[in-house]
DNA sequence: ACCCGTGTTCGCTG
DNA sequence: TCAGCGAACACGGG
């Protein structure tokens, strides 16, 4: 579920559900969601109220006030972790692993199929000092993007533009999905060595970030109400049969190219769209729009007598 | 049965 | 010392 436009939706749901509730009591199911090792549990949770909602990349940072002292709870919701609220009559999601039980009958289930997300206490609610949050790049949507420091960053960066995009301490919140989208909005090669970007490559891929954030948050904003925009999310998750499908619309590949190996680009609708593998994870890209770094030389312009390969669709 | 997966970390290698 | 890469983690879904 999370790159940043789901993180940032997560963040969105919790505070219109939690502010200013106080927590009642705490049930850990699977005590793994506290990491390995010890954990301090997250019993002090308990009769603390929540205060504060903040995001920074994909780590949720929730604020909460116990006796007059500020206490953290720091979430991540890995690759399918999150967020739920339900009635304390109602079953509990699948792979509910903690439970907040909150003072106005509600409860907060984490829920987390596979286990790579991860919940901590924070003392202090003293954020900074989290390891997990210390080298973190700027986060595009509440830090802006700084065209001079991407220059600057990138610009150092051997590797693929596209892995680059991925680095959380380069930007905070992009993932594999986002970095093929913000690379195809920039019309960029994906391969492409990011130090190799001119100044105005990053300007258009700065744009293409912005936007393929944007436009994924929309995406999902949208959805959220075509499912009734409720408190409590019944449509659970199974229904995977043919009745989604009939259901219309509502859950197609919301994405440009992730996910559409060998559809048309929806840009140039003339070449099929191609999936790579870059350091074990699938990228998607259009080989037309966005060329590889065949420049023969940084030389402005040159006449292109571009010769159109044949093969590729012999169909 | 086999491959794939919206994330991060760890260990090995050059 | 560090960049780069595959594996591991855990559990389905197609």
């Amino acid at each position: 579920m999370p790159e940043l436009p789901e993180v940032e939706m997560a963040r969105r749901c919790l505070e219109r559900w939690a502010k200013n509730r106080r927590v009642q009591k705490v049930i850990v199911h699977e005590p793994r969601v506290l990491g390995r090792g010890r954990g301090a549990g997250l019993g002090a949770l308990a009769g603390a109220r929540f205060t504060a909602f903040d995001r920074r990349g994909k780590n949720l940072l929730l604020t909460l006030q116990k006796g007059g002292a500020p206490l953290g709870l720091w979430s991540h919701l890995g690759m399918t972790g999150k967020w739920l609220l339900r009635r304390r009559s109602d079953e509990p999601p699948r792979f509910s692993r903690v439970e907040l039980l909150l003072d106005d009958g509600a409860i907060l289930h984490y829920a987390d199929m596979r286990l790579f997300g991860r919940l901590r206490l924070v003392p202090g609610g003293d954020f900074g000092r989290l390891p997990e949050l210390g080298a973190l790049g700027p986060d595009p949507l509440r830090d802006g993007l700084d065209a001079e420091y991407l220059a600057r960053t990138l610009g150092r960066v051997k590797k693929p533009v596209k892995l680059a995009l991925m680095d959380q301490n380069v930007i905070a919140g992009l993932g594999n999905i986002q970095a093929s989208e913000a690379l195809f909005r920039a019309r960029l090669n994906p391969l492409r060595p990011a130090r190799s970007l001119s100044p105005e490559e990053i300007r258009r891929l700065k744009r293409g970030i912005l936007d393929s954030l944007q436009h994924t948050l929309k995406k999902s904003q949208i959805e959220r109400l075509a499912r009734g925009a409720g408190d409590i999310i019944y449509v659970e998750e199974r229904k995977s049969d043919r009745a989604k499908a009939a259901e219309g619309s509502v859950s197609d590949n919301p994405f440009l190219v992730y996910g559409r190996a060998g559809e048309l680009c929806p840009a140039c609708r003339r070449t099929r769209i191609v999936r790579v593998i870059q350091s074990g994870r699938a990228t998607y890209y259009c080989p037309r729009c966005q060329p590889g770094a065949r420049h023969l030389s940084p030389s402005t312009s040159r006449p292109r007598a571009t010769r159109r390969l044949s093969g590729s669709t012999a169909r």
